[in-house]
RNA sequence: GCGGGUAUGGCGGAAUGGCAGACGCGCCAGAUUUAGGAUCUGGUGUCCUUCGGCGUGCAGGUUCAAGUCCUGUUACCCGCACCA
């Protein structure tokens, strides 16, 4: 029989949407399970084959799910709002709303073909004015507790555009749009202090279920790093405070370094004899854009503060103070000492400014180069620290500096704040109100949403402001606590506001009393297994963590987490293994895909291309075995014998393949599971039985949804595959009678046999000693040691 | 520089320390077909005429046994980048 892909899939995509097969219920007594994975950016371009890898992936592990009896939310978005639509939007002068419409319809007929089982009842938008709403009331209760605060920040500045960039805007340095030189511009931006939950983002991985190297690069970016605050007095009268790692290595400070933009320049500005030359550092680097700061990074720069000196509490020495870009004002506090022996950095400063250089850790030619690799080392040179360990040493010195009332032990993290602000058209506004009286003032909550004014152009503001700002009749307001006249904020939020709390409104999308019912999120939440992309790992998914833990902590979701699980996928690249995109021109459709193949045969190639985890070059001569296996797989039917239970050829087979399928699927061993059934498939010659077949179509159901069901259907199983059960296996019957193992000597092979799966090692020694190949190689030796693994091998030891 | 990852046939990739190359593509041969395509069957790491030898980036080591564990090393990919 012939399977027509096209009539088929299209029936059975109908059938699910109009029975509504997949939506969720709302008994929440029923064990849940909520799958999820990222939901896109509706893009011009259209869905691209890298969607579909995760997509099918977690579609399977929810197909299972309901076969297994839970009541499952796999549900799908739009994070819609963003920068290529707005700039689409000022190309063509189309409003965003309207393009996002469209790219919306288009995204969700191509997954829809795709046959993935998403509860589309539960669909959300970002861009969705009761979506916004509640996007904004999570910003004010941030705001309320003081986590969002107002700062001045450098931003990126085209200054032939005339306006802010985002970073990924900015390439090599130059506007990507214009190409024209990018500088640092300061600006009023929100900030959100993310900084606050460093310590509880990092302790918090070790009660939740991510692959490694998520955990590790989050680690990573937080950046936790101990050491001690410690105060240098000056010659000027105040301490300068300064951060190090390495406390240990006080006696080696031979000068110190403040940033070009640290507060006490001015602060000393009567005191400095070389104002002037100061001064033209701080502006030379000001200018610098981060590229340029990136450039020059080999080539050490600075200037002496001449007039104040600071002075080393651990032996009350003077030393120079520098100013020197290549300290940032916002790590630690703008200030170090330096120890050229010790630190590369340092070291390359000192040799260039002909810097006094002291060895405090033995081991290293610290002329030649720093020795920073000196953690085992001994102290020398260090007064009270002299002949300690690294490790002694650092208790010592803290302790003692704490004694002084010199310095404390002190934490640091790389991570920042998260700049907030966007000077654009299509975010949520920042719902708050500029008074002159009352400051900033949050919108009350019945106001919400503030939703976006039409505006005739979506272009940002000459001086940079957001083209809200040019909207009078909107900026203009009153104050809700004074009632004076005040300006709304016009900055908008980024794109990553949505996208940090959209699973708790998948749980209650309609809600419009709350971001969702209490009741829905102790039911669905925490999310059970959540895959998307690696790129993910340092933005969203530390701001969704963020953002569920203030949530946490107001009381609006009781997990501390909201995520469970995650995993991530390897991308698809191009068939000449390099990324795809439209420059490289190796971009594949899956639209053409499923229209030359079926969808079921993209879905079940995307499975098989390799290890889930990894990313893999895409191959379309490949395509053809996973169709050629469906069709075999449908043309069973002609085959089919009388019989619900296994035929005794296949019994163990069948067994084996169950435990198989299942495991690799919890294991997102896809590729392997895929190979299992083909393998299996491959043995079947001549018949198979009802039962037999019943089961490879439960088994394959979750990969190749639409196939599966006709087969179902046309065989008179009765129902459909999706009011079945999942198959089980009994592990007894998986084991075989009689199993082939190697039989070695001294290691290599001589002989294969057939021996009982049960053998005694000392029944199968006989056997092998029968062996005509494997007795000429004992003849004349001695047996050291038999070494027999059952179901493998026997390896016989001789000398 | 730092962090993470990868390396196995012509290709994508399999292998709880236990028969390397499952499964698929491609290729070869045969069947079917007017022909092509499609489909089906068999073969396919490599060297040698055979026996057999050699093979998982490279060099060592542990072990009865190493793609897998240990030490060192190289290449490539991704992320961060003066983080004191």
């Amino acid at each position: 029989m012939k399977y027509d892909f096209k009539a088929v899939e299209k029936k059975w995509q109908k059938k699910w949407e109009e029975g509504k097969v997949f939506e969720v219920s709302k008994d929440y007594t029923k064990p849940k399970f909520y799958a999820l994975v990222e939901f896109p950016y509706p893009s011009g371009q259209g869905l691209h084959v890298g969607h579909p890898r995760s997509y099918t992936a977690l579609d399977i592990l929810a197909r299972k799910r309901r076969l297994q009896g839970y009541n499952v939310l796999y549900p799908m978005g739009w994070d819609a709002f963003g920068l290529p639509t707005e700039n689409f939007a000022i190309k063509n002068h189309i409003h965003p709303e309207i393009v996002t419409k469209q790219n919306v319809a288009r995204f969700k007929s191509q997954l829809q073909a795709l046959g993935l089982s998403f509860n589309w009842d539960n669909e959300i938008n970002t861009t969705d004015p009761n979506y916004v709403k509640w996007t904004q009331w999570i910003f004010l209760q941030l705001f309320k507790k003081g986590l969002a605060y107002k700062k001045e920040m450098a931003v990126n500045w085209c200054t032939s555009c005339k306006c802010v960039l985002a970073n990924e805007e900015v390439v090599g340095g130059v506007c990507e749009r214009c190409g024209s030189e990018v500088i640092r511009k300061v600006k009023s931006q929100w900030m959100l202090k993310i900084t606050e939950y460093a310590q509880r983002l990092i302790d918090d991985l070790d009660g939740v279920d991510y692959i490694e190297r998520v955990k590790t690069s989050q680690k990573n970016w937080i950046g936790r790093s101990t050491g001690a605050e410690v105060d240098f007095s000056t010659t000027a009268g105040d301490d300068l405070k300064i951060y190090t790692t390495r406390p240990d290595t006080m006696y080696g400070a031979t000068y110190m370094v403040i940033s070009p933009e640290h507060p006490y320049i001015e602060k000393w500005a009567d005191k400095l004899e070389n104002m002037d030359e100061i001064r033209a550092y701080q502006e030379a680097s000001a200018r610098k854009s981060d590229f340029e700061r990136t450039e020059m990074a080999k080539d050490k720069t600075g200037v002496m503060l001449k007039g104040v000196r600071g002075i080393n509490p651990v032996n009350n020495e003077e030393i120079p103070i520098f100013i020197s870009d290549y300290v940032l004002m916002s790590y630690g506090i703008g200030a170090i000492m330096a120890v050229p022996a010790h630190d590369t950095r340092d070291w390359e400063f000192a040799k260039k400014f002909g810097l006094p250089i002291i060895e405090v850790v033995k081991g290293g030619n610290v002329e030649e180069e720093a020795f920073t690799d000196c953690a085992t080392g001994e102290m020398v040179n260090s007064g009270i620290l002299n002949g300690l360990s690294v490790q002694e040493a650092i208790e010592k010195i803290t302790q003692f500096l704490e004694e002084q009332g010199k310095g404390k032990f002190k934490v640091n993290y790389k991570l920042r704040d998260w700049v907030f602000s966007r000077q654009r058209y299509w975010g949520e506004p920042i719902p708050l109100v500029y008074c002159e009286k009352c400051g900033y003032v949050a919108l009350p909550e019945s106001e919400l949403p503030l939703c976006l004014p039409n505006v005739e152009s979506y272009e940002p503001t000459d001086d940079g402001e957001s083209p809200l700002a040019n909207i009078t009749e909107w900026v203009n307001t009153t104050c809700p606590c004074c009632g004076a006249p005040a300006r709304r904020e016009t900055d908008t939020m980024p794109q990553w506001a949505g996208s940090s709390w959209y699973f708790l409104r998948y749980c209650d999308p309609t809600n419009n009393d709350a971001l969702a019912s209490k009741e829905a999120l102790d039911y669905w939440m925490p999310v059970d297994w959540y895959n998307g992309g690696m790129e993910h790992t340092t933005l969203h998914l530390l701001y969704s963590r963020f953002w569920h833990k203030f949530l946490y902590d107001i009381g609006v979701v009781s997990t501390p987490e909201p995520y469970a699980k995650r995993t991530s996928h390897g991308m698809i690249l191009g068939e000449n293994g390099e990324k795809m995109s439209k420059s490289r021109g190796n971009v594949v459709n899956p639209d053409d895909i499923v229209n030359e193949y079926g969808a079921d045969t993209l879905r079940l190639y995307e499975m098989f291309i390799g290890d889930f985890e990894k990313s893999a070059p895409w191959n379309t001569s490949s395509i053809k075995g996973c169709k050629r296996f469906l069709d075999r797989i449908f043309s069973l039917q002609d085959i089919l014998v009388d019989g619900e239970g296994y035929s005794a050829k296949l019994e163990s087979s069948m067994h084996k393949l169950v435990k198989k399928v299942s495991e690799d699927i919890e294991n997102m061993k896809y590729n392997t599971a895929i190979a299992a059934m083909m393998s299996v498939l491959n043995d079947i010659n001549g018949s198979i039985t009802r039962g037999e077949y019943k089961t490879m179509l439960l088994l394959l159901n979750p990969f190749a949804p639409h196939m599966t069901e006709e087969a179902w259907e046309l065989c008179g199983f009765g129902g459909a595959i999706t009011d079945q059960s999942w198959p089980v296996y009994d592990e007894a019957k998986c084991k075989e009678a009689v199993v082939e193992i190697a039989v070695q000597v001294n290691g290599k092979i001589k002989a294969r046999m057939d021996v009982p799966a049960d053998a005694t090692k000392e029944a199968v020694m006989e056997l092998a000693a029968a062996d005509a190949a494997v007795a000429e190689n004992l003849a004349g030796k001695t047996v050291v040691k038999e070494i027999y693994v059952p179901g493998k091998l026997l390896n016989i030891v001789v000398r």
